[in-house]
RNA sequence: GGGCCUGUAGCUCAGAUGGCUAGAGCACGCGCCUGAUAAGCGCGGGGUCGACAGUUCGAUUCUGUCCAGGCCCA
């Protein structure tokens, strides 16, 4: 152990008679070599210490299975390796440590493989800002080796700091998604949607800087202010719009839009309406205008013209699928309906570019227009807009206008400041463009065997709705969060133009451009992966990567280029279930094996929860959980979110230096993370509070009993009195609702339970009124085996239950208890108690609930004779209790009367009856006196029969019988 | 702006198919003890159940709107 002497105290026996004036020493008070101060900062380093020395958590999952129980299979979310944890971390980590001890201690063997999200972009800016850019554009070889180290230096420092929580997990064997074999696997993953038909080349918009000719990420673009044109265009009707609107048919008019960006009108494929908001159709001299009822008086003001006649008015929706014809362009643009449409500004009609817009992309994609984009990688246009070829499309805004202007198109054109992204390197506006990427196709049907349960003929997306149906969600509305994410989400880009990462394996034709991969290109590469890692597929020249006869598809070449871009992280993670979970639960009888439970914060709706969906889903036709779990997030004691900049940040180092990460444990187990979890200054002294008193009541135990010996000492059962006995009976049902709050991973419950025990029961009550027999009966006899016997199968219980939240002290004072031989030497071997390993009774607990009825009567009055001074110790008070002949309370005080005095601890009680009790409200009358007579000098209680023994004229019968016992 | 969620004493949490003076623990106040002592015990004060409407004989509990806050989108 560490250090401490385990609590068996040698009692000095020629002490009980060396002055009868200090009775003290012939009592039996606690003894403990538990300490009341907890210095849990260097307790806690002492235990860790323990704990892996003594190899306590792989002990503590072997101990699990030994019993026999089923194994529950759990599954970290790796977190991005990248920087110090932080709350977040800490909550998470911490409610999955409560998971995988609770389960242990419940019998079914867990083991916790923590895991990291090594590859990305925010290493990528990091390394780059280190080794700067033109290196890493250069030479991305060497850049991806820095990435490398760098995550693994950033695994290492997060997975020490896990560990100082004292979570338990198999911290020298995570898994990461940069090693070799999980490499391998997220490429063979990506083949297997290439096998199926799902992967996809096509074209999406990404943010792209002109200047530095290269796509960026969010992350990589700064928004300031900016001026642009800003223009009102006229798109006339085509015949289908007085078709679709009866009233319009034969008018001349048009759709008018509003745009900041007049280079994209030669793009325009489309006008996007909000379907429900009301439309009308205006005549203005003679032409009509359709735009929105909302916008159409700031629209008139905006143009300089007044408001014309209204003459239809029609929902957004009416115009569904009509066209209007491109202004200057030989071209539709079709009408459809979206509810990316605002009533913000403009006109409620909103030109639409799906080449050029992340939201007209989406919408377009709906109505299968394409991501149409003649704009290069120079932010030039190209051949296909002969207007404008060649030449930077913001310098080309002007003639875009003058060119509208000159069709009629023109309705009005002002200049605007308004914020606009930029680039954060070049500071140069940033532009939407429509570039190759790679995608999983959503609407796809699956391949029929991975959709037997619908038929053989669901959609990928189809699927993973009828998946998360069979996925319990805690809470339960996580289900629809994530559904609703599913309905409307659009197919899943999982390219980068980026070096850090899981490269796309294919190639592309120097002769004819044909870009290609296969599933035996990518299990041929990932058979190289396994052994060098990714890195292969950049250190390597492409001829040594092929596998032989390899040549472009199309035109038969071999003058082959590497695809440039690497797959998505959140693929990367996504297929974490078919890298670390899925062999090991290939073992198991189940014929679709899926993990028992990911536990991650609601942010995962979105990410791993969903990517881990898809990617299972999509290969194999099931969800890869059976439950998901989520937290909220940290906020402050105001409920607002923590910001270092507002100042209510409380840094968790600061909090474990002075309060240990045991309060930590306390905080995330205390609090109910189904809602978002304050952190506060009060908080936190609450829950130190809550911890002394789980501390001390812990060390009182272990030292009432440490004079007890662990195999002969306690007593059967049938043999205690009935207050020790209702204690194990009550103890049974807290056991039982701890056991089911920890099985509903409701583990704030489980606390509350457990302090109530602790505060309510244990100290309030039952320790309170059975100190006189253990500290007064005979060392030995019956009355102080039984309470003995009570509180050390409490004291056990309890710190089993309590174990995976108070991890460092319930070891700690487990190491205190003086132990039967071969007993465990850590806590987290001990199992959960069973609520039926203590009898239950419950006309006895029923009993002394209204005995304490009556007690609360007796407190009360007890308290107004201490007000008026007539006492001050309880034990000189004479109660006399008066109850109603025959009723419950009658034959409860006769049941316990003779342990009234003790119950009550107070030094007589009489017991009277009457027909009646006029104006009592309650179940008792109780009045109180000052007793009479004379303290015995040892146990403090004005007994009657003080002084009845000669040699001892001081002490009371039964203490002299004791002091009698012991000396003879 | 949209999706999902939250709002009961200073703090953490209970609670009610709508029905007696809305509960607990801690904190706070007052007191006791000094044989759990940087402990232990007792008593007490404290809430317009986020706000406003509606349904109802009756709402903190149901419905709507609003306010405040969180996550994710736009």
């Amino acid at each position: 152990m560490w250090g401490t002497i385990p609590g068996v105290f040698l009692w000095n026996w020629r002490l009980l008679v060396a002055d009868q004036n200090d009775y003290k020493a012939t009592l039996r008070l606690p003894v403990t070599s538990f300490p009341m101060k907890a210095n849990l900062r260097e307790k806690e380093m002492q235990i860790l210490d323990f704990w892996k020395k003594g190899q306590v958590y792989p002990r503590m999952r072997k101990a699990a299975a030994d019993r026999g129980g089923a194994p529950f299979c759990f599954h970290d979310g790796p977190p991005y390796a990248n920087g110090h944890i932080h709350h977040g971390h800490i909550l998470n980590k911490v409610l999955k440590d409560i998971v995988v001890k609770m389960r242990n201690l419940s019998g079914q063997p867990t083991e916790f493989r923590p895991g990291w999200d090594c590859h990305g972009l925010p290493i990528e800016h990091a390394v780059e800002k280190e080794i700067g850019r033109e290196a890493a554009r250069g030479d991305p070889s060497a850049l991806r080796h820095k990435c490398r180290d760098f995550a693994r230096k950033w695994v290492d420092i997060q997975a020490a700091e896990f560990e100082r929580l004292g979570v338990f997990a198999s911290w020298d064997d995570p898994y990461l998604t940069m090693s070799h074999d999980y490499e391998a696997l997220t490429l063979r993953e990506f083949g297997r949607f290439v096998g199926a038909g799902a992967a996809y080349q096509g074209r999406k918009p990404v943010l792209w800087c002109h200047v530095c000719e290269t796509a960026l990420a969010d992350a990589e673009v700064e928004y300031r202010d900016a001026t642009s044109p800003s223009i009102y265009v006229r798109f006339p009707f085509m015949p289908s719009v007085g078709q679709k609107v009866p009233a319009l048919a034969g008018r001349d008019g048009g759709v008018i839009i509003w745009t900041t960006t007049p280079w994209t009108i030669p793009s325009n494929l489309a006008i996007a309406f909000d379907p429900d908001a009301t439309y009308v159709a205006e005549d203005v001299d003679g032409d009509v205008w359709v735009l929105a009822e909302a916008l159409l008086a700031a629209f008139h003001k905006a143009i300089g013209r007044p408001e014309g006649t209204v003459i239809a008015t029609f929902p957004g929706s009416a115009l569904d699928r009509a066209a209007c014809r491109h202004p200057f362009i030989d071209r539709e643009s079709l009408l459809i309906v979206g509810e990316h449409v605002t009533m913000d500004s403009g006109t409620g009609c909103v030109h639409t570019a799906p080449g050029f817009g992340e939201d007209d992309f989406v919408v377009g994609a709906r109505y299968g227009l394409p991501a149409y984009a003649p704009v290069n990688h120079q932010g030039r246009f190209t051949s296909e807009v002969p207007e404008f070829a060649g030449r930077n499309v913001f310098d080309c805004d002007a003639d875009v206008i003058a060119l509208l202007k000159a069709n009629g198109a023109l309705l009005g054109a002002v200049k605007i400041t308004h914020s606009y992204p930029h680039c954060w390197r070049s500071k140069n506006p940033v532009i939407f463009r429509a570039t190759p990427q790679w995608f999983i196709q959503v609407d796809r049907p699956l391949q029929p065997q991975l959709a037997a349960d619908d038929g053989g003929t669901a959609t990928m997306r189809q699927r993973a709705h009828a998946a998360i149906e069979d996925v319990k969600f805690i809470p339960s509305w996580g289900r629809d969060r994530i559904g609703g994410m599913l309905k409307s989400r659009p197919d899943w880009c999982i390219s980068r133009q980026r070096h850090w990462g899981v490269p796309i394996v294919g190639t592309s034709c120097d002769s004819c451009g044909h870009v290609e991969t296969s599933q035996v290109l990518i299990d041929h590469v990932a058979k190289i992966f396994e052994v060098e890692g990714a890195d292969a597929w950049f250190d390597r020249p492409l001829s040594e990567l092929l596998p032989d006869g390899w040549k472009c598809g199309k035109c038969g070449s071999t003058d082959l280029q590497k695809v440039k871009d690497i797959l998505d992280v959140w693929f990367d993670s996504g297929v974490s279930y078919a890298a670390v979970i899925e062999a090991r639960l290939a073992t198991l009888a189940e014929p679709h094996p899926r993990t028992d439970l990911y536990l991650e914060g609601s942010d995962q709706h979105r990410g791993w929860f969903q990517s881990s969906l898809l990617a299972s889903v999509g290969t194999r036709g099931q969800a890869p959980y059976k439950a998901v779990l989520t937290h909220g997030f940290v906020v402050d004691g105001a409920g607002r979110k923590l910001s270092k900049s507002e100042g209510n940040y409380i840094d968790p180092a600061k909090i474990m230096d002075v309060n240990g990460a045991e309060l930590l444990r306390l905080w995330t187990a205390a609090e109910d993370y189904r809602d978002d979890i304050r952190l506060s200054d009060e908080i936190l002294k609450r829950l130190v509070d809550a911890y002394r008193k789980v501390r001390n009541t812990w060390r009182f135990m272990l030292g009432v009993i440490s004079d007890m010996d662990p195999v002969s000492g306690p007593l059967p059962v049938d043999q205690m009195l009935d207050i020790d006995r209702w204690m194990l009976a009550r103890f049974s049902q807290v056991v039982a609702r701890v056991r089911q709050a920890y099985d509903d991973y409701e583990f704030h419950a489980a606390v509350r339970a457990l302090m109530d025990l602790f505060i309510t029961d244990l100290s309030a009550f039952y320790l309170d009124v059975t100190k006189d027999r253990l500290y007064c009966a005979a060392p030995g006899s019956l009355q102080r085996r039984s309470a003995q016997t009570a509180v050390r199968r409490i004291l056990e219980g309890t710190l089993s239950l309590m174990a995976p939240i108070l991890s460092f002290t319930a070891e700690e004072a487990y190491s205190h208890l003086n132990k039967v031989d071969g007993a465990p030497d850590s806590i987290f071997l001990v199992p959960f108690p069973a609520a039926t390993d203590f009898p239950d009774d419950p006309d006895l607990r029923s009993d002394i609930d209204s005995f304490l009825e009556v007690r609360a009567v007796v407190l009360k009055k007890l308290e107004e004779a201490r007000a008026a001074k007539v006492l001050g110790h309880p034990l000189e008070a004479f109660v006399t209790v008066t109850v109603k002949t025959g009723g419950t309370f009658d034959a409860v005080l006769r049941r316990f009367e003779a342990a009234l005095p003790e119950l009550f601890v107070v030094s007589r009680v009489c017991v009277k009856r009457a027909d009646d009790l006029p104006g009592v409200d309650g179940p008792a009358d109780v009045s109180v006196e000052r007793i009479a007579g004379t303290r015995c000098g040892r146990c403090w209680n004005y007994a009657m029969d003080v002084g009845s023994t000669e040699t001892t004229p001081d002490l009371c019968g039964r203490c002299a019988d004791v002091l009698q016992a012991v000396t003879s």
